[in-house]
DNA sequence: ACTCCTATTGACCATCGGTTGACAAGCTCG
DNA sequence: CGAGCTTGTCAACCGATGGTCAATAGGAGT
């Protein structure tokens, strides 16, 4: 005699349908454009339910983006052939490509990042895995000489403003952003060990 | 017979005592964790009073941070003496012997220029007045290459991250650290040409 | 057809930024 | 002394936020 008032779904379902519309949201507007009333709205949900299958804002956000970093950071894992300016090589290639293709959402995340400890946790330890790596591989155990550490912490942001300017201008072809990246990697480096001599580079 | 309930100030003077109130805050804590409510307690006002002197939250934080902000843009002014390498040099000295004043202020509005505007607004046009300026010198009037531009910008956040970097680990002398940044600087521009022959730079 | 579990809801809370209007206290000038 | 302008308080309100709770209704199992 009456349609239903709702539809009754399995929990994973809905948890997946809720995961998807809060991701297509964060990826669309900044962190704090969206409430969590509106995400329950586009699911077509009341809003306790979404508090239910995610207790919090933050939560959802993590969740959201989990899977998008899990998959970024699987593309920039080293492979582990070739030589480590090769690896790096194609590690920026990756880390490009994906940017590329998902740019509305990186530069919301990378704008989210700052304010939100939950986004922030999700971009510094990315790119403390990132340096951890890359020191590991220059330093070779040791605890970094700090010169070393700052510039390599400097390349970093240097690649975050590049690509930032690239997503914005898009006149560079990835290939040319990619070898000015690396050349700069390498110019960094250089200066460092000129800034200390006891530096020691274990790549040409 | 009784105390005065509040004292009556003029307004040049409540003005500025609630101008001092905000910064003070604003400069402990991130943007969004003060309140208008706090920071009227914190002067021993009433929120409504708070709200005829500065109209909003915005226009309070615009306000506590302007002075500062032409205080650090009259420190990087380019002094016009000397080569161009040196005027660089005196204005990064200027620019991290500010930071290492401030550097608790320093570091919030970084974080609360994420989101608001108007935080973003400081941060950004300083930036982007800083581009300005350098790319002016090295392109001398026409626009620069987008490689080059690319480059600068990249610096710019070099210096960002390293500066961060410095502030957190504070185990690098200041000297130090902005012979590392000139260098960075010098670098970045040549590997800029590599990829673009065409870029011509001005300055040894 | 009935039970029962749980997925789901409407109503609620405190707090936020911001506004309104009525009224009190202080200063100045006639 | 008293009028009137300025400077301030107070309490209540608005629409929004993130978050909570008890009650309800969907639908599978019997």
């Amino acid at each position: 005699m009456s349609t239903p008032a709702y539809s009754r779904l399995q929990v994973d379902e809905r948890r997946r349908q809720l995961l998807e519309a809060g991701a297509a949201l964060f990826a669309e507007h900044a962190y704090e454009d969206i409430s969590m009333r509106q995400i329950a709205a586009a699911a077509g949900v009341s809003k306790p339910l979404l508090y239910h299958y995610f207790p919090s804002k933050p939560d959802l956000f993590k969740a959201a983006f989990a899977e998008a970093a899990a998959e970024l950071e699987s593309v920039i894992e080293p492979r582990g052939e070739g030589a480590p300016f090769e690896q790096l090589s194609a590690a920026l290639d990756g880390y490009l490509a994906w940017i590329e293709a998902h740019a509305q959402a990186w530069t919301n995340l990378m704008q989210s990042a700052a304010r939100l400890p939950e986004a922030r946790e999700l971009v510094e330890g990315f790119r403390g895995r990132t340096m951890d790596l890359v020191l590991e591989e220059l330093s070779g155990g040791e605890p970094p000489r700090p010169l070393l550490r700052t510039a390599v912490r400097g390349w970093l942001g240097y690649l975050d403003a590049a690509i930032l300017d690239w997503t914005e201008h898009a006149d560079i072809p990835r290939e040319k952003l990619r070898d000015l990246l690396l050349a700069a990697f390498g110019a960094a480096l250089l200066t460092a060990q000129q800034g200390d001599p006891e530096i020691q580079l274990k790549l040409g």
